[in-house]
DNA sequence: GTAACCATGTAAGTGGTTACATGATTGC
DNA sequence: GCAATCATGTAACCACTTACATGGTTAC
């Protein structure tokens, strides 16, 4: 349960209204921990009611500013001493390889190479926000953003090269 | 919803009982889309059901041997060909980065070390199938399982990577 | 024959998804 | 002033997880 967790992190960074938080989520976290807006103002009630935030109800405006409190960063702290587990991956696309291989032939060559296009599209988005933010000398902050970075990176780099053998392995 | 096409996949590969189902997910599927016990009974009452497969009582024995029958083969035929979606990633460990770039230092080197020790073991296992079971000549499909197998090898390597890298971030 | 284990299940809880609702604000 | 959009929700559903149950089988 680590999307309390992440909004507490983007809070901290700067407080923000629920779509605030929703749209940010879209253009940065999304890549390692993806919410939707329903999701984000669930969990920022059961926050606020928990304490960890703090929700300012805009003067004219319909908008609620929250701000992370000293008990959500100290939660936060907390959580993040406690083990992790590694990720589960469940690849649709490899079970259909798997079909593939037992039933023969099924043409999943399109498939393939949608997903190399995602993949490549992603690789460029993420190598030019590199480029943009990082092309410089990095204190200790920005080195360890940079590394959060460098995992969608790495991932959508092995992504793509992968994508090529198995489309290779399907032709021959 | 891949979990009842992997089974219909893996039960055309070899009729099977619901443990024997799930010990081979472990073994092999597991690494790309894992299932409990629970979920594999449950699964393979719905597609009794659904007429994909039959359930045949082991004479003497509480076992009960499911085989893939036509209906089901043609429905895996009729799922391979839908449009297949790029898996969600959700690492908890990249949170906690964000969190400690936010915060300062929360000491996540233990955590990026596990990880790393985990998906070196990791490592060593895919290749040491990829050795037993894929070192000579390779028809269509073996070279598609080959295709799998290199996708877990291809993610563990990226991974392994990117833990030093990450380490080195943090240490500097 | 009894203890340990195996195969098959049931039940409750949780996080995430999808579809819909409502009222406030902005653009024209 | 009216339509489109924005911000904030509610509700139902679903796959997966975790904890527990039950009855048959095997080892000794």
């Amino acid at each position: 349960m680590s999307l309390p967790h992440a909004l507490l992190t983007s809070l901290l960074e700067r407080p923000s209204s629920g779509s605030d938080l929703a749209r940010r989520f879209d253009s940065s976290i999304a890549f390692f921990w993806p919410a939707t807006h329903q999701q984000i103002y669930r969990e920022l009630g059961r926050m606020e009611q928990a304490g960890w935030v703090e929700a300012m109800p805009e003067a004219r405006g319909r908008r609620k500013v929250y701000t992370c409190l000293p008990a959500g960063r100290a939660e936060l702290e907390r959580w993040a001493r406690e083990p992790v587990d590694v990720p589960v991956v469940r690849d649709a696309l490899l079970v259909r390889l798997r079909a593939d291989a037992a039933l023969g032939p099924l043409g999943l060559e399109g498939h393939l190479r949608d997903r190399l296009a995602t993949h490549e599209s992603r690789l460029a988005a993420y190598e030019e926000i590199a480029r943009r933010d990082f092309g410089r000398e990095l204190d200790r902050t920005a080195r360890v953003q940079r590394a959060i970075l460098e995992a969608g990176i790495a991932h959508e780099t092995q992504a793509v090269q992968w994508c090529r053998g198995a489309l290779a392995a399907l032709d021959a």
